[in-house]
DNA sequence: ATTGACCTTATATCTGGTATAACCTATATA
DNA sequence: TATATAGGTTATACCAGATATAAGGTCAAT
């Protein structure tokens, strides 16, 4: 009769030693032999079997403490279940990583097009697709106060994202809206705050969308530069004989690790669009 | 100027203070200020930019050791290498898993097939697809063994997979085959072992491929009728006016939880192709 | 007897938090 | 002023599924 030690039985079945410990220790595979004096584990070969089992459920991502519970109770019913359920555990994850993997490609050609952005102060004509955004309007004038304010009103976006459980990966392309009409009055009047999102999502009160089209965009590289900005936009817009035809955004294309450690590290396109006149 | 404690910060980012405090300690985000007299932690509204950017490196899977390094050093060029990296790390995590289901949906159905399988020493008639297994010849008849020789090959088709790299997913799936001219000569002899294996595989030299068509059919709750019933089945070929046309296959159906703590609890289906006289 | 391979147990490590205990501080109310 | 309660502090343990290490006992051969 054949009795394995631990190393051996640890070399047929390509396990390590150590694995072949902790399933005894949890009662998934025990040796059929314990050393009456020295205390080694001695396996029979047919334990295999068991560790065969064991091997190709764990492979199929069952817990061991679920494994441990079916080979307990030799009950078929109950494995179909848990296996349907590790199914649909599989599909969640699969969704989940493909999310993650369209938001780690965009953010990389996101960098490449920071890479390669106009520099701060240049004026461009841009075509630019439609786009979708979920919005919220927060009552209060950012323009009427500094950054932090603009920060508070990005966590009640968060926590209205989070609310209806959108992933925060849509949170990295934010922007704010001035309306058309107050634009062109020169008012700084804006309480509203977005986040571009991709996917076609449920619908929403919070999602807005803005035609494709052309786009007059100023690049600028602070903050506390918008509004300056903006106004050499409308002289712009007037003086190539544009006129304005939709609301004024800005968009914040790279706040990525061009993170201070104490403040958010801007780069904005300021784009207003504009049809010929 | 807003000065947040840990709970507000906590509370206006969904995060759990703890998670806060475990940054701090990582030196991810640490407090703008830090009380004086009580040891409070304060945080500064305008720190939520890095938290956001930790959240979002973290929501694509990177982590915090790497979010720590890109942060720390503010290089473009690397991160951007790094997200390379998890794209590809997705990538295959995201094989793996459609893998997995696959398995687990094999598994389900293969549960399903042996709650309605026909019962010991029934014979059938059955038509079965084309099928692919990864085979290797052991050299040793285990015809002339018990169970625990046939163990021991299983050991060896387990390493040779393992060795080239193929899912243990594949080893549940195990079988014999007995050349038609040994059966025919009603010799038990054999040496070779295998397993079904599903997906197109690499061309390797272990692969073989056994025709779609009838096979004359019986099933065998146990390791030791199998010569008995394989006779039985040559002899319904020859009643019923049938001619072998190729090899006979042992296949084992369910080694699944159906096992025994000692040995493999098995039901055969031996097969073997059939022609019309 | 000694070597080297092999076995034993117990403990620490990894990740990204979560949970608990034991204790300190701030603020409002009785 | 006492105290309730809410919130802060640290340190420690826990989760899963191993892997790694240390300190020591055993086996077989030289």
């Amino acid at each position: 009769m054949d009795r394995l030690t631990i190393g051996q039985m640890a070399k047929v079945n390509h396990v390590s030693e150590q694995t072949l410990r902790l399933y005894d220790k949890q009662g998934l595979l025990c040796p059929s032999f314990r050393g009456d004096t020295n205390g080694y584990r001695y396996y029979d070969i047919r334990q295999s079997a068991r560790l065969d089992m064991i091997q190709y459920l764990k492979s199929m991502g069952l817990s061991l403490k679920d494994i441990q519970r079916q080979l307990a109770r030799e009950n078929l019913g109950e494995i179909v279940t848990l296996l349907e359920n590790r199914s649909e555990a599989i599909q969640l994850q699969l969704a989940a990583l493909q999310t993650q993997k369209k938001a780690v490609e965009r953010t990389i050609r996101s960098f490449e097009r920071y890479a390669s952005a106009p520099p701060d102060g240049r004026i461009l004509l841009e075509h630019l697709e439609k786009r979708q955004m979920y919005c919220i309007d927060s009552k209060i004038n950012f323009y009427d106060y500094g950054i932090e304010m603009y920060e508070k009103l990005l966590r009640e976006l968060k926590n209205n994202l989070m609310e209806n459980d959108l992933s925060l990966l849509y949170f990295c392309n934010v922007g704010s809206i001035l309306r058309k009409e107050n634009l062109l009055a020169n008012r700084f009047v804006s309480t509203e705050v977005f986040v571009f999102v991709e996917e076609p999502l449920a619908s929403m009160p919070q999602l807005q969308t803005i035609p494709s089209g052309n786009y007059l965009c100023i690049y600028c590289d602070s903050f506390e530069k918008e509004k300056d900005y903006a106004r050499r936009l409308l002289s712009a817009v007037s003086a190539q004989n544009y006129q304005v035809c939709g609301d004024y955004i800005c968009e914040v294309i790279a706040d990525l690790p061009v993170v201070e450690s104490t403040s958010r590290g801007m780069f904005l396109r300021l784009q207003v669009p504009v049809s010929f006149r």
